[in-house]
DNA sequence: TTTGTTTTCGACACACCGTCGATTTTTCTA
DNA sequence: TAGAAAAATCGACGGTGTGTCGAAAACAAA
């Protein structure tokens, strides 16, 4: 989240904390409506009431807005990870965290489709989304490995391996949801859980 | 390769037809070592010895160029896929297929990754590479559900979607093949080759 | 040489970006 | 509540990259 913020600022809650407030709040509406080109920084500006220059006074850059809106969704995200603290293959658990974890995707498609865009462009953001993934797959990881020591999942793929493969699924399956419907929703997810129990635990 | 193609110039030999090769060549060689963003027309239009004007005589858009070299990359890979004409596991032609792509992966992972990029601003170049993306699917799809009519592959996740995984452990995994040591790349196969054979055929 | 086509490029208009400094508005405090 | 300090605003400017137009130059064929 600090990446965002310019450094003449201060920090205590002023008439300019609105006006952020009123960028980010318009930016979510447009980057999840538009492609990210298709948003220019005079389009946030004149959506959240200032001049275009103004705007540099709230945030360096356009990805800079999107690495705010990110850094929240990413909180959002990580909160949803209850497989990764049980033990054993817990399917229904699985099920569960992905449900959650799908349904907050399919909200913020655009959003997401837009950093992803973004992502070749800014830095900061890059780390960001670098960092949400490592912290994923680091608790992937650690729940695998746990379940490979006590032989309940098999062990010939390694566990950061299978943790990167589990993401790669996850992304590709979660980027075709905007527009979804529940039913298709619940059949990705349903897809995932079999396709992962099988990959960690091998045979049933 | 015909969208990169302007309307204006004719079709046989000429001097203009090296100048367009010289383009192409010092783009691929361009995309190779930099950003998408870090290459202007301008910088392509000198390499190739022309006036940036001169440039828009033979390709209408920087992604153009992209799109008429991915074409050919495109072709190199399909000619890879000798595990899809196969019957049952035959992990062996498997390991064989991934091992030849992951090869011509790494060698152009520079111009791979701008074509991502690109593909956000380009419609046309996000049809090739969809293109070039489905018809590798169905590929795998036909190959599965061969196997999974005569029992050999587990039914339990449908033909398409599992082909669908397999490209975006693929993709997942090669992209991180740039300057990779053979060594690297081969156990990126045989990872490869082991969650594949997993998700197929289930327990071997 | 003439004629028509191919190729080249300078000049132009456009869109967006980012900075600077002067000005206005807000906030705090004495 | 006046008046100073800080916060916020914006116009003007310069820069970069893109794409188009039309006139000129190089080239090929008759």
């Amino acid at each position: 989240m600090s990446q965002a913020t310019p450094a003449r600022r201060r920090v205590g809650p002023s008439k300019g904390d609105l006006r952020e407030a009123a960028i980010l709040h318009v930016a979510k509406r447009m980057f999840a409506e538009r492609s990210y080109e298709a948003v220019t920084i005079d389009d946030l500006a004149c959506g959240a009431g200032i001049s275009r220059t103004s705007f540099y006074f709230y945030f360096p850059t356009k990805p800079a807005v999107l690495t705010a809106l990110m850094a929240q969704v990413s909180d959002d995200f990580a909160a949803s990870h209850v497989w990764f603290d049980s033990a054993g293959p817990s399917p229904e658990l699985l099920r569960e965290q992905l449900l959650t974890s799908a349904t907050l995707w399919r909200e913020n498609a655009g959003l997401l489709s837009c950093s992803a865009t973004a992502a070749a462009s800014s830095e900061p953001l890059r780390a960001l989304l670098w960092q949400t993934k490592a912290r994923y797959d680091q608790r992937a990881a650690t729940k695998i490995r746990r379940d490979q020591a006590d032989g309940t999942a098999t062990g010939d793929i390694a566990a950061d391996r299978l943790a990167e493969m589990i993401s790669a699924l996850r992304d590709s399956r979660y980027n075709r949801l905007a527009g979804a419907t529940d039913a298709e929703l619940r059949d990705a997810v349903e897809d995932l859980v079999t396709a992962i129990q099988r990959l960690v635990y091998g045979p049933r």
